[in-house]
DNA sequence: AGCACGCCGACT
DNA sequence: GTCGGCGTGCTC
């Protein structure tokens, strides 16, 4: 269906040939909508219609010999357009790789896998083409194992410039394409021999195989999560039960956690993630629909992949917000993930450290399994926590004293040391010395950033840029400074105190070029830094062995943050790096600098860890009925003119009250935590619920009616159900 | 989303 | 007198 239509409609067959296959959901068509001629997929094959015969066009043809989108992965498309209360035409878009939307047949799944031939060496030596060349020995290196003399594109991609070579050899007839890519030669998986409670946790979700069951797998970064998926993996491929989907955060999708499924696991593997180029992105697709990968490894929108016979689902660092579609269709990855096992009726493995409140509720409740690993599979110490107060203290950069030392120790001892710091630029503040006015973005209700590399002012929220004023704008003042601290002015700052310390900064400004992310989490392995300093996007499932001394610079502008999730975020973040600290044979040490010491979900954190810390800030939601103890949908609206955000929602909130529906409140209109952001004006609408279904229920006839209000020009609105941020 | 229908300003 | 602006509404 295309666009934002939210209706089903209803078309004729088309006229085929008496005997043709009928077409089933899933399938895609070429349909006349309005004046133009589009793509469609069918939704449902019915007997009759209600429509008048009459008004009812017939499909032009049909676009696909078997369902484009299998029938069990449209049941969960069709169930999340209801959920979410999205148009079914985005939904089932979101879920048709660009290749696909377009009317063409599919076209046959590309060749993946090659054979040397018969015909190899039969006529002439490569002597003067050595590409050719070291492709067959590529292909002669697979044989000597005793298989076939086979090659995947994923093993070839590691000759330069292949895709030439092989095409000339293919010319000689040296060799051949294979439709399907073999089981590797002498398919052994590569597994690492697993402690005591990993084989349990494996062996837990293996005896789970066939039906739908959740499982928390609980174990910091490093207690050996990805091995217990692989083993559990490795199993259920081996009886012969399927496909595997594992769902990494998207900036977890690293070429590490991707090398080493590869590297274990025996089979072919599909990467899916939405940065890659279309063609591929098909490719992987169809890979995965026909079966021929037994493995699908993506981002948020591999949910989505459709699976010809799944057996296991896995979503990996489970709390992770970057789950959530944050625009257009605002689904979760890791709900839809729970829905599409019930539905397939497959297990869920849910890993995290840090687990969501949501799923430890699960757990509570006992529709999910909790599986423990120990903690630190390589036998080292987990770290201290110590809350530093620094009240009153002075701090050089944001940095105190003690720290300072620590880290200081740290580079005599040759160790590393790793800095959070919440946000990247020099300084997040410009102001004037004479008057205090600070330069504000002229688009938002925020304040510009000094990035001093460049000697430019960002907004980090509409991403507006200037060059630095000579002076102040409201009282003409030359004298401005720049206040607070940024990943840049940390950086600077370390660079002073310690002059010969390599330093590396890790953030979104230093790491945009492509796959510089990963250069320099590799060279913060390998020993070739000794300060790492970054924004939370250095947290993030990476491994640095010789980290001793973790530092959280800022811990309260998340505590102190409106967002009721914000103290989540920051528990989860603190322990997450907390798990980097002291791997191997050293011991780690945490500081966390705070002006608020005696926080209880803090002290809760430190004293006894994650899960005391949950179980806190389990109790207040309880209290506060906030989720998971509610369920919440938040309507925004933005306008060029408050007056036009504020008029929808005031709308919205009249709708509302003519339902009268008990059990769902509705709290609101209020402005957005930053009302103005690029020029428009933003203000929302909070709907609770302590009830699923009541809220569903008020939802369905609630949106139909808010979708035909005329809206002023300029408006834009949308639904945000499950939502995760309240900005 | 497209695309048509429909009512008010500057042009051959 | 018409060409064309984009506001509103429909598409089986």
């Amino acid at each position: 269906m295309p666009g934002p239509v939210r209706r089903w409609f209803e078309y004729l067959p088309p006229d085929e040939e008496p005997g043709a296959r009928p077409l089933r959901p899933g399938m895609r068509v070429k349909v006349p909508f309005g004046g133009s001629v589009r793509t469609g997929v069918v939704l449902e094959a019915a007997d009759g219609s209600e429509i008048d015969a009459g008004r009812l066009r017939r499909i032009t043809e049909r676009l696909d010999d078997e369902p484009s989108v299998p029938p069990s992965l449209l049941r969960l498309l069709v169930w999340a357009a209801d959920y979410y209360h999205h148009p079914i035409g985005e939904v089932v878009r979101t879920a048709l790789p660009v290749g696909l939307r377009r009317a063409r047949p599919a076209a046959p799944p590309a060749a993946r896998a090659w054979r040397l031939a018969g015909a190899a060496g039969g006529s002439g030596d490569l002597g003067r083409a050595p590409r050719q060349a070291a492709v067959v020995a590529a292909f002669e290196d697979a044989a000597r194992d005793g298989g076939e003399p086979s090659l995947t594109e994923a093993r070839l991609r590691t000759v330069p410039s292949w895709r030439a070579a092989l095409r000339a050899l293919e010319k000689k007839g040296w060799v051949e394409r294979l439709a399907i890519p073999p089981p590797a030669a002498g398919a052994v998986s590569k597994l690492a021999s697993p402690n005591e409670s990993q084989a349990r946790a494996a062996e837990v979700i293996e005896s789970a195989s066939g039906s739908f069951r959740a499982f928390l797998l609980d174990g910091v970064t490093g207690s050996g999560k990805t091995e217990v998926y692989l083993i559990a993996i490795d199993r259920l491929l081996r009886a012969g039960a399927g496909q595997a989907l594992v769902l990494v955060p998207e900036i977890g999708l690293t070429p590490q956690l991707v090398a080493r499924f590869r590297e274990a696991l025996p089979v072919p593997i599909s990467v899916v993630h939405s940065g890659m180029p279309d063609g591929e992105r098909l490719r992987s697709r169809e890979a995965a629909r026909t079966g021929a990968s037994r493995v699908v490894i993506g981002t948020r929108s591999a949910v989505f992949t459709p699976l010809c016979r799944p057996a296991l689902i896995v979503v990996d660092e489970e709390h992770d917000p970057s789950y959530k579609q944050q625009e257009g269709f605002r689904y979760s990855a890791r709900d839809l993930a729970l829905m599409r096992g019930s539905m397939e009726g497959v297990p869920v493995v849910l890993g995290s450290a840090t687990p969501s409140l949501e799923t430890l509720q699960l757990c509570a409740t006992g529709r999910c399994r909790r599986l423990r690993l120990a903690e630190r599979a390589r036998g080292a110490r987990m770290p201290r926590i110590a809350l530093h107060d620094v009240r009153s203290l002075p701090l050089a950069a944001g940095l105190s004293e003690r720290l300072v030392e620590a880290i200081g120790e740290r580079l005599e001892r040759r160790e590393q040391t790793l800095l959070f710091v919440n946000r990247r630029g020099f300084a997040p503040v410009v102001l004037c010395h004479d008057c205090g006015e600070a330069i504000e973005c002229r688009h938002c209700d925020s304040r510009l950033v000094l990035h001093r590399a460049d000697r430019r002012l960002r907004c980090h929220h509409c991403g507006a840029e200037q060059g630095i004023p000579a002076g102040c704008a409201a009282c003409g003042s030359p004298d401005l400074v720049s206040v607070g601290s940024g990943t840049q002015r940390l950086a600077e700052s370390l660079a002073d105190r310690f002059p010969s310390a390599r330093l590396l900064r890790v953030d979104r400004d230093s790491t945009r070029r492509r796959g510089e992310l990963d250069r320099m989490v590799r060279a913060a392995r390998d020993g070739s830094a000794d300060i790492l300093v970054g924004t939370q996007m250095l947290a993030k499932g990476h491994d640095f062995p010789r980290v001793t001394l973790v530092g959280v610079v800022d811990a309260d502008a998340g505590l102190l943050s409106p967002d009721f999730r914000a103290p989540e975020r920051v528990a989860q973040l603190v322990t997450q790096v907390a798990g980097r600290a002291g791997r191997g044979e050293l011991a780690g040490e945490v500081i966390v600098q705070t002006r608020r010491p005696r926080h209880p979900l803090l002290t809760a954190l430190a004293r006894e860890g994650y899960p005391a810390f949950a179980a806190v800030a389990l109790a207040e939601r309880d209290e506060v009925r906030m989720p998971p103890f509610a369920r919440l949908a938040l309507v925004r609206a933005e306008a060029p003119a408050r007056a036009a955000s504020n008029g929808f929602l005031a709308t919205a909130r009249e709708l509302a009250g003519a339902l009268n529906r008990p059990g769902v409140e509705v709290m609101g209109p209020v402005p957005s935590p930053m009302e103005r952001q690029g020029d428009r004006y933003r203000a929302q609408l909070l709907l609770r619920s302590t009830s699923r279904a009541d809220l569903q229920a008020f939802l369905r006839p609630w949106v139909e009616r808010l979708a035909s209000v005329r809206t002023p020009r300029g408006l834009r609105w949308s639904l945000d159900v499950d939502p995760i941020e309240l900005g």
